[in-house]
DNA sequence: ATGAAAGCGCTAACAT
DNA sequence: ATGTTAGCGCTTTCAT
């Protein structure tokens, strides 16, 4: 049994809220005394209970994280950058694994409140608009990484217009006016980034030309097979994200199309293995670090409720030009 | 604020205990209060309060777990692994992300032990073993994925050894005599792996030739130029994992040495990069879901206390064979 | 500066 | 089958 805050007091001959004090480095507490606590602490080993003191502060330092896919690299990254932003906060995480599966995510989050988390940060959530909005009535939520503006609901996201409008200028700027977009598939977020798509094609006065894809390797595959079958082949592709991307370029090279010689493309999040040697894709950099920063800021905010009304903010991503773009033919 | 068992208890016209029975689904409850509190339970949106239910039954059901480095894929799978594993357990998670400061980890899980956890996994963790030592003498520990058997901790990992003569094997069917490894730095998974690949070319009778390296890309790379320095050239190469294998091969490339014609590579834990047809590596599939299913039932044993002594699982792995392998050339 | 006592939301005997 | 009661380990008035 591991020992209380009884045991402590017991052993170093005082009462338990002053062990209380002592744990909570309030101010009013004589210095021999926190020395003899602290010493009889460490000497039992004693860990506060964290259920036990948020149950008795009612106050809760902690936020939750819907991640909705751990096996993309990506959400480790944002993830990564959530976690360093709360634990400047002061914020420990609970963090819940989604597998893809709207429904899934829903009972997931119902975990996460029954462990009394003061906030929730939803990493590209697929649940229903309907599920999030109810969500948010009951504890503060801000999403990172989905553009739609759910009502209510607040949202810390890429400027996906911005970021295809980067895209389309860069390939433009080759030469590029045939430029294809390969989804990310029917969710949320890839609508969002497809829309992003179709207004800045419209805004250059450029044709879309839209073909159905994933964000896995295997929907770039598709996406790769929807392009061939394209008359006449597109000179630049905008894939939904890196995994797509590679899977596109997996399947031009495999039909003897060369890029960037034939097809320029580029992918989204300037992934890891964007940058490989192998790779060398260009790609969308998401602005990782500030997501987290501004989402935990945000949830701050929320949990004081200082916040006003629910906003969504934009922040600029950048391109990272690597060797997968490159001039169009004969330009 | 929200709902509690009383309020539930109090519209439901019931006593507080009862709204516990039908929120635990215990046996001994008439339909029609059931339904009722359910009912009453619905209409308030009320949620148990898992902080005070565990604080009340002293019953713990969830284990920590503990990441090594969250931007590296390989641990999302695994960790996708342990998850599904604890679900089916009747367990949650809670997660630290590490960042591969062995500092940084031993205060990560002290935040974990503080919320209560009945026990803890640690993928391939860093800190000293001393650390390691101490902490299962605290919690219930199981590592997976590091080899060494620091004693008294239990452990889920890869046969190293026999995972080396996997890929030794495959290489000598090749014609390959002269098999390199680029090692994945000085950590502990990493010394491991080299002890595996030395037992395996000394059993075959070959003479090993171990260039460092790290589990990154830009370990690869420099494990590449290591390669490159040797003369005369391997002809095959076991890399540390996947990202060193990249790295490696990224280098090779780029000084126009053909993969697998003059040299074939093989790295470790056939993760989505090795995967692509970008990349089409030969890589050592580790057991992932086997290494989730054994660290909780083993944990759940700890917990239990039928555990018995400390000892470490040897899982095989296998190997996965694409097209960065290849017979040695003129054979 | 320190202690006594109440109570956070829940479970777990024990009654009935 | 349902209600009563006593804590779980902690924080938090309120005294002293």
């Amino acid at each position: 049994m591991r020992p209380t805050q009884e045991d402590v007091a017991r052993r170093a001959g005082v009462s338990r809220a002053l062990v209380s004090l002592v744990m909570r480095d309030a101010p009013n507490v004589s210095p021999t005394r926190r020395r003899t606590v602290l010493r009889a602490a460490d000497e039992l080993g004693y860990r506060p209970n964290a259920s036990a003191r948020s149950l008795a502060s009612k106050e809760v330092r902690t936020f939750g994280v819907l991640i909705h896919d751990v096996t993309n690299p990506y959400f480790g990254l944002v993830y990564g950058s959530v976690a360093a932003a709360a634990e400047r906060a002061g914020y420990d995480l609970l963090v819940a694994p989604g597998t893809r599966s709207p429904e899934r995510e829903v009972s997931l989050v119902r975990t996460l409140l029954e462990h009394q988390i003061a906030g929730l940060v939803l990493l590209s959530p697929m649940m229903r608009t309907a599920d999030l909005q109810r969500l948010s009535g009951t504890v503060p939520c801000v999403i990172i990484g989905s553009d739609t503006s759910v009502a209510g609901v607040d949202a810390v996201t890429t400027d996906e217009v911005q970021a295809a409008r980067l895209v389309v200028e860069h390939l433009v700027g080759l030469g590029h006016r045939d430029i294809a977009h390969v989804t990310g598939g029917p969710t949320r977020p890839a609508r969002d980034r497809e829309a992003g798509y179709r207004a800045v094609m419209a805004e250059a006065g450029l044709e879309p030309r839209v073909v159905p894809g994933e964000f896995t390797p295997e929907g770039g595959r598709e996406g790769g097979e929807g392009l061939m079958a394209l008359d006449p082949l597109p000179t630049a592709v905008m894939a939904a994200n890196d995994l797509t991307a590679v899977g596109v370029m997996g399947v031009l090279r495999a039909r003897g199309v060369d890029v960037p010689g034939d097809v320029s493309v580029v992918g989204f999040d300037d992934s890891q293995i964007a940058a490989l040697d192998l790779v060398g894709l260009t790609s969308v950099r998401q602005p990782v670090d500030a997501f987290g920063d501004a989402a935990v800021a945000r949830l701050a905010e929320l949990v004081a409720e200082t916040g006003g009304e629910a906003r969504t903010q934009h922040i600029p991503a950048e391109l990272v030009i690597r060797s997968s773009t490159g001039p169009v033919r004969g330009a």
